[in-house]
DNA sequence: AGATGTCAACGAAGATCTTCGTAGATTTGT
DNA sequence: ACAAATCTACGAAGATCTTCGTTGACATCT
């Protein structure tokens, strides 16, 4: 029951699910990438984090060494299920044709989208 | 260019959109059907709505009658695309797959989405 | 050993979000 | 006309979010 996890937050936790548990400073030099932010700042939302259980850490050494304590694809369906609820009404459906429609989509997408179709009929029938 | 919705904002712009223009009153008393808020907070939040935009007043009767500034599926499409920057690398595919997979699916759906799949095939092909 | 660099902890500032109390104006009811 | 109800505007409080400066502990380098 973790709360749903900020901008700053995933950001964060989108670095430990690419690379692995991380130190800080791994884990500032990931997000610098994309947009400059001071090491305390990364520090900070890391302990603030683990305080709420988005993360945990081992601090067998001094350099402390940080992990996601829940797995990407739990996050996206947690992040997915909340704007349903918010935005959809609660209908899942009419989040995915909203996200399909008007949308250019690669054959192998649609490929992959009509197997995971074929796998829901055995399921509902 | 609106900034995305707050959480109370959306919860909002929900009643705007399901009843059309409405007086505070009526936004604080569909709100209320399902948590109960102050007269004062729900007009607050339409007044900061109106500043940042995301809805606009007709002011020529005392009591003003509020309307979302943009649709609900332009607002979907939003929040859609928002959360695939933030949680999907960016992919729509991987957000539908995520959706749909492990969630049941009914043949009404199953076939709209189809149908949705099926269009996109001409327009990529 | 002494200087330099790295680290975690803490606190705090500024921004935003959500809530509501109070005040003043207008409308409604008697 | 007077009282009660309703409305907008304003300000502010408390919570959360994001950022960073400072401090003190520890490690490394020469």
């Amino acid at each position: 029951m973790p709360p749903r996890p900020t901008d700053a937050e995933l950001a964060i936790l989108r670095v430990l699910w690419a690379r692995g548990p991380s130190t800080v400073r791994h884990v500032l030099d990931a997000l610098n990438v994309e947009r400059v932010t001071g090491y305390t700042t990364a520090l900070k939302l890391l302990q603030i984090m683990t305080d709420k259980q988005l993360v945990a850490r081992d601090e067998s050494d001094r350099t402390h060494i940080y992990h996601a304590r829940f797995s990407e694809a739990d996050t996206q369906r947690q992040l997915l299920d909340d704007l349903m609820d918010r935005a959809f009404g609660g209908s899942a459906m009419q989040l995915v044709m909203r996200a399909l429609s008007g949308r250019k989509t690669s054959g192998a997408d649609l490929a992959e989208i009509r197997r995971l179709l074929d796998e829901h009929d055995g399921d509902t029938r």
